[in-house]
DNA sequence: ACTTTAATACTACAAGCGTAGTAGAATCAG
DNA sequence: CTGATTCTACTACGCTTGTAGTATTAAAGT
């Protein structure tokens, strides 16, 4: 079985890209700059360098329509979000998770109810998980 | 009260020389030349380079001590470490703390029994503060 | 067939970051 | 005092990423 590269960091914009194209499951160059959050109108042929790089990156990949690309994610959004936060577990609290997310709920943030609920579930889960 | 600055995306080495003056404290060029985990041996100057930008990004502060400088960290670990998990709940979460930390626990790291009472001390806290 | 339109391909450039060499100044060994 | 050592300052270079222009090609209208 063939290791799976290692996924190369996202810059920002890259990021707001797959951002869209997670939502769209499927999408051209104009949906993406359509939908797009990002501070300012950016130039299609923009958008469209950027997602080339990414299908380079392989976190898209593209096929013919017609004349036009439809692109695809192949990378998945939390595979993409795991591997950025577990750059933060290993580069800020050397490894350990837990602790990483305590320190990281710790701030202001608003956690909701359902949100807690959801937490509270998952460390329920892992318990049980580990009990056998 | 004047706004605290944006905090800068720091890079790779820039996290990880950060990293090792959160444990130190007060350190000098060498001490992070000496204690850097990097996959391969860096170059002093580079170390030097890496933390002046650190300086001008004011995540370091410098004090001349006979004719050397020695470094202090500005921003806290964990104040540079949320920062960098919030771009991760907005950018692929859209804002969801907690969704954010269930998919990124949904994972198969390992998290300690430790870690996870922590967590759970850390929803009952969340939650009384609600309610409190 | 000819013109407009819409999409892609190719090229480019500036800023940021990893990386380090070289030059100069201060200190230390003898 | 003089040479070796140790810092800092300054400069530089390649790669990545944000950003977009220009050229080209294909489709579609008339």
């Amino acid at each position: 079985m063939a290791e799976k590269a290692e996924l190369e960091q996202l810059g920002e914009l890259e990021t707001a890209v797959m951002a869209v194209v997670w939502q769209s499951d499927k999408c051209d160059v104009n949906d993406v700059l359509g939908q797009l959050e990002w501070g300012k109108p950016l130039a299609y042929t923009t958008i469209m360098t950027v997602m080339n790089r990414l299908v380079d990156k392989q976190f898209l990949e593209r096929t013919r329509s017609g004349r036009k690309y439809v692109y695809r994610a192949v990378v998945q959004r939390d595979e993409a979000a795991r591997n950025r936060f577990k750059k933060i577990v290993d580069g800020f609290y050397g490894g350990l998770t837990g602790l990483a997310v305590s320190e990281l709920l710790g701030g202001e943030d608003e956690v909701s109810n359902g949100e807690l609920d959801a937490l509270e579930e998952l460390v329920r889960r892992r318990r049980a998980e580990k009990s056998g």
